[in-house]
DNA sequence: CTTGTGCCCTGCCAGC
DNA sequence: TGCTGGCAGGGCACAA
């Protein structure tokens, strides 16, 4: 599941492979997975061909990438969303969603199995209302103390109860964050998935964002975490698996402790903590 | 505003 | 051996 480190790789491949180089065919395989917004309701094609791409970035889990006429592509990989540039020798792979070739013969395939995934086309210069709702990164310098605190502390000002595993994952409130580094970040700041926000004491905010901001730096510079389906765009696995301590391994012994690390389910979605590390 | 639930989708695998 | 029900989960719509 690509999370912050796995698209910020994606991206930077992406750059090095396809950035002002002018696109020649478009297509789209998967059509309920694009969304656009009313105004622009032109052929898939016709967003691309004879254009390129001048920018590619990352928002949290999304994709933005930028066309020379300013319009913008957003895509997100949702489960199992792959890109994966080829020089085009190759027969269309199974489950591809969308296709864009280049004038130098490179073909950038967007494949996802599950189609959890999502696309969206916007005019220049408007708001991309789903960029809008997100939160700040850890990566990002808008990440600060007061970021952390809106996971314990509702607009309105009360104390939140839900889960922390639970709260990371909200992207409104901090972007880029999934289960695996969730899981990874927690166990890093030593307290337990299941702690409600109103249990966590304020200093221990701190901890927890140097953890986001460390295990995120560090799979990042590993290209990724690859599980089961991300592949970078040279189709590669991520290296970060080896240095997971707790995501995915229940029942084996904690690296630091040896303690048998658990799972539990919060909010429908799978949490692995230390029981001895974290409090 | 806050929190919880179910849905989307398909490969995989435990259990029969 | 072969089938199959349930599970996995990011984001969102909807309900309470």
């Amino acid at each position: 599941m690509p999370e912050l480190p796995e698209v910020e790789t994606i991206v930077r491949g992406l750059r090095e492979q396809i950035l002002g180089i002018e696109i020649q065919a478009a297509r789209l395989l998967k059509a309920d997975m694009l969304r656009i917004p009313r105004r622009a309701s032109r052929k898939f094609k016709d967003f691309f061909v004879g254009r390129n791409f001048v920018a590619i970035d990352r928002v949290g889990k999304f994709l933005l990438f930028t066309l020379n006429d300013r319009s913008r592509l957003v895509a997100h990989l949702g489960m199992t969303g792959k890109f994966v540039v080829t020089n085009g020798r190759f027969p269309d792979p199974p489950y591809l969603c969308s296709q864009y070739i280049f004038r130098n013969g490179q073909r950038l395939d967007h494949i996802d199995v599950r189609r959890f995934g999502r696309l969206e086309i916007y005019p220049s210069g408007s708001k991309i209302p789903i960029i809008e709702r997100l939160g700040p990164d850890p990566l990002s310098p808008e990440f600060k103390p007061q970021t952390l605190r809106s996971l314990l502390f509702g607009r309105s000002g009360r104390r939140r109860r839900r889960a922390m595993h639970t709260l990371l994952l909200d992207q409104s409130l901090i972007s880029g964050v999934g289960n695996i580094y969730a899981s990874e970040a927690l166990f890093r700041a030593g307290i337990r998935p299941q702690r409600r926000a109103d249990r966590v004491r304020l200093r221990e905010l701190g901890a927890l964002a140097d953890s986001l901001r460390q295990v995120m730096r560090e799979a990042v510079a590993a290209g990724g975490t690859t599980v089961s389906d991300y592949r970078r765009v040279d189709d590669k696995p991520g290296r970060f698996v080896a240095s997971l301590r707790v995501y995915d391994r229940e029942g084996q012994p904690c690296r630091d402790c040896e303690a048998k690390i658990k799972r539990t389910i919060l909010g429908g979605r799978s949490a692995y903590y230390c029981p001895k590390c974290q409090k």
